[in-house]
DNA sequence: TATGGACCCTGTAGCAACTATAGGGTCAAG
DNA sequence: CTTGACCCTATAGTTGCTACAGGGTCCATA
């Protein structure tokens, strides 16, 4: 009785997506809940897999669930300017800028204090000292 | 009654550092419980400040709260051989580098869709196209 | 026809690393 | 003696899944 729908072990393995994700999307309900078989299983369309897809390759973008959910709702508006996608892409775009900027001050700081290290003891180890901010019990 | 001892807060203060934060650190185990005064107010020390900044100080450049604890369990044994805080920070440092290069190509993704959208209608927006891998219903 | 294994179901708990809330107690100043 | 800032515990929420436990379904093979 292999109809024309998706179990959702196929779904999943058609849009590289874990069993347990899929049901948690429907449960936060970004991808609508499917009919199902006489024996309760989940039946997916077409348009089932189209939608995981999109959400999937919008996640492996970086975009938020929350995001997506709002792609996914303007993607629906066939006929609305497409301004707002482009605000959302944008934004994305300069979080990710943000995060590149933040790991490369991150990793020179992590270069001059590894650079430092004379590999002698604890005791004298520069890494150690650089993690040791002068604190002091008095206040500033 | 301001004895010799820092009040939660002020401690929270002095390190930039959320009140439930750090009794967060105290409860799994990675900053030490203090005395408490005879109304049960928590009682920091210079020790605890001390500990506090370097926790936070290792968070800000990424560590891990595993790695930070590591890191200070390696800070107390003063005599040892610094080798094992140098692999570390190398093993963080080749992580952040990992991180960087993920989101440089996400970076570029994220760039060429921006860069195709006219801003008409959703109908013919490149971006959404470009979230939407042709998926279809019969096996690969 | 029985049975084994692959698949599916629900519900719940766990992960990192906090953050927030509820519902109270303590303390010092006015 | 009251106000308000601070502190206490305990618990639940956040994001985006992932991992059970304890069952039910389906289908091929012996």
């Amino acid at each position: 009785m292999t109809g024309d729908f998706l179990a959702i072990g196929e779904l999943g393995r058609r849009t590289d997506t874990k069993v347990e994700t899929i049901r948690y999307y429907e449960r936060i309900g970004l991808l609508a809940a499917p009919r199902r078989t006489a024996g309760n299983y989940r039946a997916y369309g077409a348009e089932h897999l189209i939608r995981l897809s999109f959400i999937r390759r919008s996640r492996d973008l970086g975009f938020s669930l929350d995001q997506v959910r709002a792609l996914l709702d303007l993607a629906d508006q066939r006929d609305r300017s497409c301004d707002a996608v482009d605000a959302i892409a944008k934004e994305h775009r300069a979080e990710v800028d943000r995060k590149i900027a933040d790991l490369r001050a991150l990793r020179r700081e992590l270069d001059s204090m590894i650079d430092q290290c004379r590999c002698g003891t604890v005791a004298d180890c520069r890494i150690i000292e650089a993690l040791s901010p002068q604190a002091q019990l008095r206040p500033r």
